[in-house]
DNA sequence: ATAGACTTGTTCAATTTTTTAACAATCTTT
DNA sequence: AAAGATTGTTAAAAAATTGAACAAGTCTAT
């Protein structure tokens, strides 16, 4: 159980549900049982009406749930109607990717900076955002007040320029450096992406 | 629980404690107690060695663990010894960047090849591996037998590429596509990175 | 060699989390 | 108005996780 009082495992589901929800409606489909939905998200009927349940009452009896009416109580649930400005650190290889192929604005936020210790990079644009010298990190967040960072640094460099953004007002960070974020600073939430976790843990479904 | 009898919790540790045992490694140090340990990855000491104890005993009363040793030790039960061939497909920006940025050969695999639809790519190099074309993903497995596949396509493209590679005897999948991958192959193992799930997730906490 | 300090492996109990089943209430459809 | 469907909700069951405790063994220092 987190802070709001809704496990986390519930939290996982949610943009799983909103995902599904978003093909439903591209198939046109209109509106869906609890039981429907269950089978093909093979998940049980029951686990999702008491999912939901946990945020409100969304569907009607007799009828299921209106598949537009729900993603949108999802999307709102899950805070993507109000977009919070981030920032990414670090434009190498991967920070590179990710800006290109992540769609931050569909996913609740919005990407108004990129920063590197790269001189060559700085002045670049990646989806019409620039690339900015990490020097410039604290002036623009204090006039920018991003919520939320998204960090695609080496290791060795996370430690330093997480506690400075910290300092600077950012709340969340979507981290995919292999720096552990110390969980010590209240109020600040953390994301990890551990390619090489994820890895190795294949490996060891793979190997037993 | 799964097949192995171990729980997914304790096996989704492992690959932070070979991290943090690498670290210590590196700092010189030559010995560590459960105790010191916990303190360092904010556990209790009581996990760790239930943790551990889930594998064998690799500690000693009086002493604690011999970091090195602890260290091979995890690494040997998630295979690191012993790495399984992997193939990537979808050679895009994400996948490039994947392929630029992970150590696969430390995590357990060894990238053999990389598929792509697009033409263009067809002969380049990443890392010493050639990009060849989708149309002879059957061909070279038949020849090949890669073990693992890591997937950097469009969802709409995943499911078709994704039941070929099943057939063709794949067993693991580090899936970064929006599909999810029907779990009723029996032996087959899957383990998602969803970049999207994971900033609606960040977003609902920054929100509530 | 011995005592005291330390630390593991292991057990057990407690707690928390997750899942499943069940059903009254209520809506839809005909 | 009746039959069928499906929700919201409760309560119970099952599973997973955590934490405390301690005997047994090892180390260290004198």
């Amino acid at each position: 159980m987190n802070p709001t009082g809704i496990s986390n495992s519930v939290i996982k589901r949610l943009p799983r549900y909103y995902r599904f929800l978003g093909e439903l409606k591209k198939e046109g489909m209109t509106r869906i049982s609890s039981r429907e939905l269950s089978e093909r998200m093979q998940l049980t009927a029951s686990q999702i009406r008491q999912d939901l349940n946990c945020f409100g009452e969304f569907g009607q009896q007799g009828y299921g749930y209106n598949i537009e009416l729900l993603q949108s109580e999802i999307g709102r649930i899950l805070g993507l109607d109000k977009p919070q400005n981030a920032i990414l650190i670090g434009v190498g290889n991967l920070g590179k990717a990710i800006a290109h192929y992540i769609n931050f604005e569909s996913k609740g936020f919005h990407l108004i900076g990129m920063f590197d210790a790269k001189e060559s990079l700085v002045g670049q644009m990646v989806r019409n955002v620039p690339i900015r010298h990490i020097s410039t990190l604290d002036e623009f967040c204090r006039e920018n007040m991003p919520r939320a960072a998204i960090l695609c640094i080496p290791k060795e460099a996370s430690k330093e320029i997480c506690d400075q953004l910290i300092k600077l007002g950012v709340k969340g960070f979507l981290n995919f450096s292999h720096y552990d974020i110390a969980l010590d600073h209240p109020g600040v939430e953390v994301e990890n992406i551990h390619f090489g976790d994820s890895l190795m843990t294949l490996s060891y479904k793979l190997s037993n």
